[in-house]
DNA sequence: CCGGATCCGAATCGATACTG
DNA sequence: CAGTATCGATTCGGATCCGG
């Protein structure tokens, strides 16, 4: 059908016009965290059309970005291709810069666990990043973090059920950071671990206060980098 | 007036409402090769309604990424603000991106100065590039690429007149390479500067051959990272 | 020419309802 | 679970027009 075009033989504008439309980076940054099923995109993204999903879905297949993967219990699967995932570093620097000018959230927007899961990949810190397994919940999501060997990994915790028997990390974290959306002002460096506990941004339950410390090492996004020339 | 919120507290979502409509980041991708007048927009973006064009500029001032300046002679132009600098990365990898997809151009396709100039930062590595100066036309489009200490810049030529006495940077260029959309295929290495020649996708009217080799080892993006893990 | 504003038909998006 | 179908609300695109 030759999408509408923007009429120019371009990097970034083929780049616009296979993933520019509404939605469909953001159905990208829950695909990056892993393979997800129509429904579980649909809840990670509260505000899509349901048509609007589907056609992305099937725009981004048609572009290569994203696979349709049959699950052999039943069910389906999408998920991203190698040149899919190989936007990783565009969402990670788009991400960067939207997380500086992040004001205050609206009383309705909502924080969900592939958007915190990619917030603190993007905010990671390889060469400030101490061994450590952090717990971290924000509203209702609950993950565990792993640093292990300056390499990041998140898992997303069911929140209401107790740990029956399901996949829980093995081993006690270090240290489990409740917070709210002010945590935000912690990572770009606005406020001290020290004041986040003072002004009630976040609450360390369980571990050493210490870890707090580290934490805020290990998850940081620069303010702004001062431009060479201005 | 609170725009079409994706609902989400996060950068990435923050980010794709400041600069993810329609055109926007062409036109950011054009203000990153430096200050425009609102004409040199419109010229850069052929098709770009001149509505949209108004819209876009009125948001992305509103977003603090766009700035409106008055000159002093008379007329305005349109420049970015540290902020908006700030998404070079964002542009670079987006570019870098769609460069490996590219296939070839519709026939209606152009290649603009703006985009080109960006393309060759996208595709500039600093730790192959030796000094040297690159005169490069595409269609016609005439750049100049001056490399000096492992530093890019990039100057944009006036087609059509012979240089009367406008400003050229001074000195012969080493190489003055005319060629078509199929170049490429030479920068992603599809193809060897032997090949470029012999396929008629290039030629070096001026200068000799061998600085081709630096041209292509200077500007490269490579095919596809191979991913980590499949 | 520069820097837009206005108008209008066409395409897209969003919300809800419905289906195999 | 995995989508279609429908329909009103927006937005986009193309053309024209206007004041300096």
């Amino acid at each position: 059908m030759a999408a509408r075009s923007y009429g120019q033989y371009c990097g970034v504008t083929t780049a616009v016009e296979l993933i520019g439309e509404r939605w469909a980076l953001l159905i990208i940054r829950d695909l990056l965290v892993g393979p997800r099923r129509y429904t579980d995109l649909k809840q990670g993204l509260p505000r899509i059309p349901t048509n609007i999903l589907s056609t992305r879905l099937k725009e981004l297949q048609q572009g290569g970005v994203v696979r349709r993967v049959p699950l052999h219990n039943c069910g389906l699967v999408y998920e991203l291709t190698p040149y899919g995932r190989a936007l990783e570093p565009v969402i990670l620097e788009l991400g960067r810069w939207g997380f500086q000018t992040m004001g205050d959230p609206s009383p309705d927007d909502v924080v969900t666990a592939d958007s915190l899961t990619m917030a603190l990949r993007t905010a990671f810190q390889t060469d400030a990043a101490a061994d450590a397994e952090y717990e971290l919940h924000v509203g209702d999501v609950a993950l565990r973090a792993s640093v292990r060997g300056g390499i990041l990994s998140v898992a997303q915790l069911a929140p209401p059920a107790p740990p029956v028997g399901g996949r829980v990390p093995a081993g006690e974290p270090d240290a489990v950071i409740v917070a709210g959306p002010g945590i935000r002002r912690l990572i770009v460096g606005e406020i001290t671990p020290a004041e986040a506990i003072e002004q009630d941004v976040l609450a360390v339950v369980r571990g050493e206060l210490a870890h707090l410390e580290s934490f805020a090492a290990t998850f940081h996004i620069a303010p702004l980098a001062a431009p060479l020339t201005v």
